[in-house]
DNA sequence: CTCCTTTGGTTGACACGTCAATCATATAGG
DNA sequence: CCTATATGATTGACGTGTCAACCAAAGGAG
């Protein structure tokens, strides 16, 4: 038999671990983006970038770099800064030295949104998350996202598609 | 000392057990969600509601009954109905004995849609998530999900807000 | 210098999700 | 019967994410 892998069905618990993970971890990322909003006012995305920002020097990336660095694609990060421009968090400047470029700089606003929210933020991720596990869930969960991790990244290296 | 919990900072371990978990989990989502769009042209979403009708009496369900099947709100099925509908993959009527409610009926291109799309998304959750990890690492898997989704819905219920 | 490709970034169209508002029908209370 | 409220569902506004198209400046080859 040269049965290949995938090619059988899945079992009732592998769909069962699958769905309860994959459904799971979805609730998780929407409670925790839903604390992040009533608590601070900003998303998940808005957090990410004030992140970033504030521990570059100058407070100030250029575009390119901030999305490398947060992996996310451009696009997604210009339409992201263009939101958060708006309402003042921070503000695009003209890259010296290669015109094309553009810095998003932090604004003293987007400084005070961070610090403001970064206490809840934490409070949070420990009552949704570090919370509900024993250490050696946490060590558990860490071990599998790190396996998938690794997995996902060598598929999309070496994919049979794409 | 009465620490009380979730006073403390978080530990390095924690944060970097709380980022590798949250990331690699959105990435999986997205990685599937390529997956099923990219053979077969739907979303996770779509994928969601052929299933559940499909398996209804009659192939139809309430827009309600469904909603709760599937833990959306309503507006949120509301919408993907609308777009759905559009493509031609379900139609709605009005409920008997009811005239406010609606039903969604799979169409017979709703049917297909979902009988071309399953082979693929097994194949494709087997290659994403189960072949990555170890029988033991799988369990391990289910069972901080379980925890998780146990320990939201207690906060969920009976939250020290909302 | 001129053409060509690469790089940096923005834009528009569209799918998706949430929230608040809306609307119509059902149903209970008087 | 009439009114108040609850229920079933839709809508509009808006933030978010992806994809493809686009535009401008940079860099290299001739």
């Amino acid at each position: 038999m040269t049965e290949r892998k995938g090619r059988t069905a899945l079992t009732r618990t592998e769909l069962d671990s699958w769905r309860v993970f994959i459904e799971t971890t979805e609730d998780l990322r929407s409670a925790l983006a839903g604390r992040l909003q009533s608590d601070s006012g900003i998303s998940t995305g808005d957090y990410r970038v004030l992140l970033e920002l504030s521990e570059a020097p100058g407070r100030r990336m250029r575009s390119s770099q901030l999305a490398d660095a947060i992996c996310w694609e451009r696009s997604r990060l210009s339409h992201h800064l263009g939101r958060m421009e708006k309402r003042g968090l921070i503000r695009r400047e003209a890259a010296a030295g290669d015109n094309r470029g553009a810095e998003a700089v932090l604004t003293e606003e987007g400084r005070d949104a961070l610090r403001r929210s970064s206490v809840p933020h934490f409070h949070a991720i420990r009552e949704l998350f570090l919370d509900a596990l024993t250490p050696e869930q946490l060590a558990a969960a860490r071990d599998v996202a790190e396996t998938l991790r690794d997995h996902l990244a060598a598929l999309g290296r070496a994919p049979g598609r794409g």
